[in-house]
DNA sequence: GATGAATGAGTCTTCATTCAT
DNA sequence: AATGAATGAAGACTCATTCAT
């Protein structure tokens, strides 16, 4: 038998992927990023046979690793402040804890090599925080807002917290209390 | 004094080069945007020595632009609230109203293009909006933040509503007022 | 004696290998190929260790089919004429039963992947032709002309023949004894 | 004003192709071909947009002057057997002369390059030959046969003498006469 | 032997920039 | 200054061949 395709191989090549594109934007070359991953030029194309293939699976990979920080611990039982606290919590502390990823984020999503099903694969995992955001507005604890102006608005603020924090780290704390101290009083119903 | 002619055809070079970075991204080829600009590829050379040049002239244009529409009718006299509804309304109609220059301006801000003084250069002309806000914290007009985080606040939520208002055209001005809305009532004090 | 397994693989590369070469020219990859044999891609060089090795094995089978084909049969008790249509006849008949072996062999001639060796490998078995060409022209049966022109003619007007089937089918019997009259009546004396 | 595109330089990019791959095949890099022609590798893209497109160029061209070469002299006045032989003399004396581009020929007729409009235009010029044909069968002076039997025998059977001239240049002029007398004894009727 | 992932040289093509006109 | 052909350094991708399993 012969080497089986690795799930480590790929990693490392999306891991070095992200790397590569969180320093040099998504023009970055292929072979930066073999080289990154410790592979031959080639051997990229064995597991992403094009380079926007690589870039949708670098999205989706971020994505799901981001809804999985997200997600872990999020209680149903929670009043509707201590779940998205929750929410804010994780997904800043995932972009302090992921600098490359959430730079790389930033380019993917205003770049054009998304296909449209990889930003549907991208947004799914987040299904429940769109639940929780009608429920909020249905019982009247938020503002009545539509839902996409309450999920932009998190997502907005946490993504300017983060970069806050990664132009001054020592403030992380501050910045991501205010944060949200900002965005409860935005949204709360009166 | 009439413009020079040259003056135009930079005009129209910059002009071009925002549609074509819009469309295309900032990989876009320069003779895409000659091109469209309607001048000699070579041309291009003779008004930017090279594309990342071309580029960081893009962004100061576009911010200048972009500071010219929100402090035009800066009222020195308006209370806090007012000043901050004048800076939101005319930085979310500028983005209505210059669809390809905020697309670029969202994949210029990620890119690593940019020199330095560049970004300077572009935040200069939005000094006053810096200066109210210190002033609000001071009066305790508004919470008690870094200025930063104010600035941050108000960019990050007039850029999503600018994209919320770009996918759903007929909802603008209720998307405009609900996110000024929660932007007021997040910052505000007490 | 059975045949080994692994000369039926052998077949099995040789015989996807027309196949693949008459689609898509012999640039066709080798992974082509071995997929087309339903073997692995490193199998295929188990068997023929470069491909011009695969190319120049393929050209030799194909040769030697078509000796077959033509030499069986082949009386020597019959007339010129009569030995030239039964070379005619079964060289034509293979190309119409033959067609991917029939393309890739146009291919082989003009190509330079082939040998010496192999080329004068796969004239061997058309000794007998040359023979009794020679003894045709001996006797006066046939024009007073070099040998290679002989064959030549028979050969180019063979082919060409089998293009015009392979073009139009149901002409088959008129193109192939028309032609043949055309060849005897070209190489004929008197 | 610019450097115009010249008509000198596309001539050398097609005369080296024509070199070059009748030496290598049709394989061969454009890099040799733009070495051969003395332009950088990018320069024959101006010209070219895509090696295929230089493929179907080079095959006009080349039957182009082929058509030149066998049409100037062709006389309306003369007999069949003289139209016929003032075709096959001019036919035989282009390969002679011009062997790259005879074997490039060889190479571009059973290769999957050409475009049907392509073979289609490269056809064109040969139209007298099929009148001729068509006359001569009419009149009785040929045997009857469909054309395509016609121009495919005189062409297989000159392509033939050609590459029996190339490999025994020596005996040009009578496999030449030889040829024409073989092609003439086939064809003519009685 | 069989497998197919790994390799990296080689290929076509693009494109920022230069420069002859 | 304007033009656009010329340049050649990259870059994405291919593929014959090798080799670990």
């Amino acid at each position: 038998m012969a080497r089986l395709r690795s799930d480590d191989k790929r990693e490392a090549i999306l891991t070095a992927a992200a790397g590569v594109f969180a320093e040099r934007g998504l023009a970055a070359p292929t072979s930066a990023i073999s080289k990154a991953a410790g592979v031959a030029e080639g051997s990229l194309f064995t597991y992403f046979p094009t380079k926007d293939d690589l870039i949708n699976a670098l999205y989706r990979e971020i994505k799901l690793g981001l809804a999985g920080a997200m997600m872990s611990g999020f209680s149903r039982q929670a009043d509707v402040r201590g779940k998205l606290r929750h929410i804010w919590d994780s997904y800043v502390n995932w972009g302090i804890a992921h600098p490359a990823q959430r730079k790389v984020l930033a380019q993917l999503q205003v770049s054009d090599k998304l296909t449209r099903e990889t930003r549907a694969v991208g947004s799914a995992p987040f299904a429940e925080v769109q639940v929780m955001a009608r429920q909020a507005v249905e019982q009247g604890v938020v503002r009545d807002m539509p839902i996409e102006v309450f999920t932009s608005t998190i997502d907005a603020m946490a993504t300017a917290t983060m970069e806050l924090i990664a132009s001054n780290p020592s403030q992380a704390d501050k910045y991501r209390s205010l944060g949200f101290e900002v965005v409860w009083s935005g949204i709360r119903n009166g």
